[in-house]
DNA sequence: TAAAAATACTCCATAGGTATTTTAT
DNA sequence: ATAAAATACCTATGGAGTATTTTTA
């Protein structure tokens, strides 16, 4: 079989998502008879049915929910491989840093000031996305690098380098009732609504989403959730809201990633910069351990 | 700019491989012209000059080479994206495992015997293939699972999971000044000659390389090279070879790969089969030390 | 019976071919 | 002088549009 364009891909993954062969039409911009006739061609071309479908239902066979992910992660494969021969080609003007408001764990601006004193060092722009966009953005070339929490993401498709290791507390209410505690297990918080991070605006009301960490403090002060985070969010904590130790959460892990493989000497010498910075700022809030990963440091 | 089509990637690869146009074309299997349009389209699309050329020779500029290391990676997905529905369409029939003759430091026996017993198992397809090609095979979708070695193999994109660590030996003939020693140091090789592992047919013939273990063991037994390799090669070599221990050869470390992120239930019962039966294994040679990696252990 | 996918047909944009020119060594 | 890329021009495959039919919940 002759190998698929990625347009091919592209009105799959329209039809996979919207389940909808005339919504999917409409979100490609073309009609969708046209829609129709190219997604059987690839079926037939690949051997395999990837959608069933009858007039009032379009579902995915198993073999059209793998086809999803990895067509999705192809697309993304080709945008990223433009974007940075592009980058690549103007050369060497900016780092874009990707990460969640306040989720440097107050890190960034001592690396700033570090990584300005390199030689070669090129400006740095700081992007504040929502959770889950972060190692999309890397992963597609939009991003060089970003801070990210280990347990938050999905990490394929990047290289990491741990930063540090950070206790983690559970943000209450004042008038919670564990609100005076000086220390709570996580059995405490059982039966507690811990919100889920989110893409999209809230489909399924019936879980608690948030997008970005005001929308989680406003759900926590209204006393509709608690949620357990990193210990360095204290200082940057509402009036009406407490912090208490969890004494059994696993310590979570700040870490940048950047796409995996590669080796632009401005990203490698961030990353050095970075880790230099972590691993002595490490040293002084005692009882918290540093781990390192084994994944390929970027040198030039 | 709207996404390029994997034919507009492929005719590049083409082209930044051959450095040639016309040869290019001809891999290709169509004509210059076309050929020669199409790069400059894209270069005008892209808004980056990704080859310079005049009527003599062809060399690729910084974004070019970027853009061809990223276009590789992007082609190679979309054809796993093909491969993988195609094997997730025609329902669980069999695990296909890429290895090198001997590479398995006699583990995979085994490993095969244990994951016959285990439910749902599927039979395995053992592929024998060259150093390099391995990884890849893994990455495009052509294989399920791989038996590699640290060193030997550039992980990006995969999975792993670590089996065993051995020490490293030299092999060498038997009239070599060093054959009789109990051991050596890696100091007591300088000056030999190490062939290195190549895909292609060799193309310099100033540096020795090999494809195979059998190409590798034919050099040392005429004396024109020595070879550091895993212990577990002794249960495999030829009357005309011997082995003597390098005391301060980093231990090397026998791991299995796997497409980064797949978790499908015959894939996770075979990592687990194996590290088990590994586990198992290396009580047994002492001096020897284990260790895990971090990556994502597949499960249902 | 009605919503939605599949067919039938038509058209044109663009991939690709052939012939030729330009360019740089 | 010549090898090789670029340009000019032509052809035709197949991607996309409109109109219509088929399907099944």
């Amino acid at each position: 079989m002759d190998r698929l364009q990625t347009r091919e891909l592209a009105y799959f993954v329209a039809v996979a998502e919207e389940l909808h062969f005339g919504r999917a039409a409409e979100r490609l911009g073309i009609a969708q008879p046209p829609l129709s006739r190219a997604i059987s061609r690839l079926e037939r071309r690949m051997g395999v049915p990837l959608l069933e479908r009858n007039s009032r239902k379009v579902t995915l066979t198993p073999a059209g929910e793998v086809f999803l992910t990895e067509s999705r992660r192809a697309l993304d494969a080709v945008d990223a491989a433009v974007r940075r021969a592009q980058r690549a080609g103007r050369p060497a003007s900016r780092l874009v840093l990707v990460m969640k408001a306040g989720g440097d764990c107050g890190l960034l601006p001592d690396i700033l000031a570090a990584y300005r004193t390199v030689p070669d060092a090129i400006p740095v722009d700081i992007v504040l996305c929502s959770a889950h966009e972060r190692a999309q953005m890397i992963r597609d070339g939009r991003a060089d690098v970003g801070l990210l929490h280990r347990s938050n993401a999905d990490l394929t498709g990047l290289d990491t380098e741990d930063l540090l290791t950070e206790d983690q507390v559970v943000v209450l209410p004042h008038n919670h009732h564990l609100a005076d505690r000086a220390s709570v297990r996580l059995a405490d918080l059982e039966g507690e609504t811990m919100p889920h991070w989110s893409a999209d605006p809230p489909n399924s009301p019936d879980r608690l989403s948030v997008r970005d960490v005001g929308q989680l403090m406003q759900l926590i002060a209204l006393g509709r959730a608690v949620a357990v985070v990193p210990a360095s969010v204290r200082g940057q904590l509402r009036d009406d809201l407490t912090c208490v130790p969890v004494t059994d959460a696993p310590p979570t892990t700040l870490l940048l990633a950047w796409p995996q493989g590669h080796r632009a000497s401005a990203l490698a010498a961030f990353v050095r910069t970075a880790t230099t910075i972590a691993a002595h700022r490490q040293q002084t809030p005692s009882r918290i351990k540093r781990r390192r990963m084994h994944a390929t440091q970027p040198s030039t």
